[in-house]
Parts: C-alpha cells; sequence; structure tokens
DNA sequence: ATTATTGACACCCGATACGTTACGGGTTAC
DNA sequence: GTAACCCGTAACGTATCGGGTGTCAATAAT
C-alpha cells in the first residue's frame, strides 16, 4: 500500500540525525565526506539520497542504508502517482 | 539486511511479465507508452527502472508500484554496497 | 563588532532516463 | 530470394539530477 504525503528524507534525516546529535551541517558534512552544499540540499528537500548516500548515512548513524534509500523511493514514487492520467498507458495483463 | 546478488528488474520483468504473456517487445513498449530501446534498455539490464517506469509497470501488469522501485532500491543499494571502503566516512553517533 | 553557521545562488561536470533515427542480425512466410 | 517482422544497439539529441566549487547575504553565537 501506499502511504500519503510521506515526508522528504531530508527532514527525517535532519530531526533524527543532526539536531539530536547537536551537529552543525558543515560538521556533519565533513564526517560524511561530502560537501556541505550536498548535505544542505538533502536537509532542505533540494536533493534526493542517491544509494551511495544511503550508505554513507548507515556508517555515519549507524543505521541501515535500506531505511534511507526506502524513504527516499517512497517519496519519488508518490511524487510519480500523482501524475498517474498523464501516462497514457493501457492494460497488459489480466485484470 | 542487505539481500545478496538481488537480479536485476529487468530480468524479473521480463520473465514475470513480458515472457508469460508472450509480448513481444515492441508491443510491451506501446502499451506501456514508451520507445522500444526503453524498454529493452531495462530488460538487457542496461538501465534502471526509474519511478515514472514503476507507475507504468503498475498500471499495465496490474501490480503494486512499490514493488518494482523497492527491487530497483536493492539492487542499487547492492552495487553502491560494494564500494562501502571507499567513501571515507567517519563515525558521527555512537556505535 | 567579529566570527561561525547557514541557506541560496551561480556555474561546472558526469551519469542517467528517454526520444528519434538508423543499422545489422535474426526468424518466418511468401 | 525477398519481404515482413522482431530485436539489440549505436549515434545523435533532450532533460533531470547528484555532486563539487565558489560567492554572497542573512542570521546566530561569541
Amino acid at each position: 500500500m501506499l502511504m500519503h504525503n510521506p515526508p522528504h528524507p531530508g527532514e527525517v534525516l535532519k530531526e533524527l540525525c543532526i539536531e539530536p546529535l547537536g551537529l552543525t551541517v558543515t560538521d556533519a558534512a565533513k564526517g560524511l565526506g561530502v560537501s556541505r552544499k550536498t548535505l544542505s540540499a538533502i536537509l532542505n528537500g533540494k536533493s534526493g539520497i542517491s544509494p551511495e548516500m544511503a550508505v554513507r548515512l548507515s556508517i555515519a548513524f549507524n543505521t541501515s542504508s535500506e531505511s534511507w534509500l526506502n524513504q527516499q523511493s517512497q517519496y519519488d514514487l508518490w511524487q510519480a502517482e500523482r501524475h498517474r492520467k498523464e501516462l497514457h498507458v493501457t492494460q497488459l495483463s489480466a485484470a
């Protein structure tokens, strides 16, 4: 089933990892091995979480990479589903 | 936990949807509303399944879009995990 | 006030999804 | 043989996106 209005993974990252640890974006970016801009873009919903970034997050925050990437997938899918009608696709399998 | 060596989603698509229905790549592509090249690339592992494509597949084959996109995520993640060592990331949370 | 931090902007690059067109290699039917 | 399919794919273009670098202005902390 589809979640409705899933939050952007960047929000979750900020609220669950960055803020609780009192990390600055600059320091967190340094720890993740990416630029400050890259992390900032994610935290502010401008970029998604790439597979490589999911692995970085899993190492830095001792979490699972799947959870990050699945969150991103749910988010992307929810965006894509909103244009379901505009993709003229015909049934190929039996209903 | 991580699956090991997840199959490319294109293989699954071919074996579970295209072949059982006796569909040609040309006809399936037409039904999906994409070019023959685009579908061919997916079936042969040259391209991944985009969120939009997942929605197309869900309509044409009466399946869930999440399942397609999750398969792709698992595949992408498995590729990314293989370079875990080369991403110099430092621990930020308590172990 | 000075410094640190941050978000927003520009521009660059590389990867990727998708389209059209076109080719060459198969198979099958005539 | 030749015509009609089907297929993979190379070559061109489009657009989007993640990521790096740099700059700048607003804000927060000292």
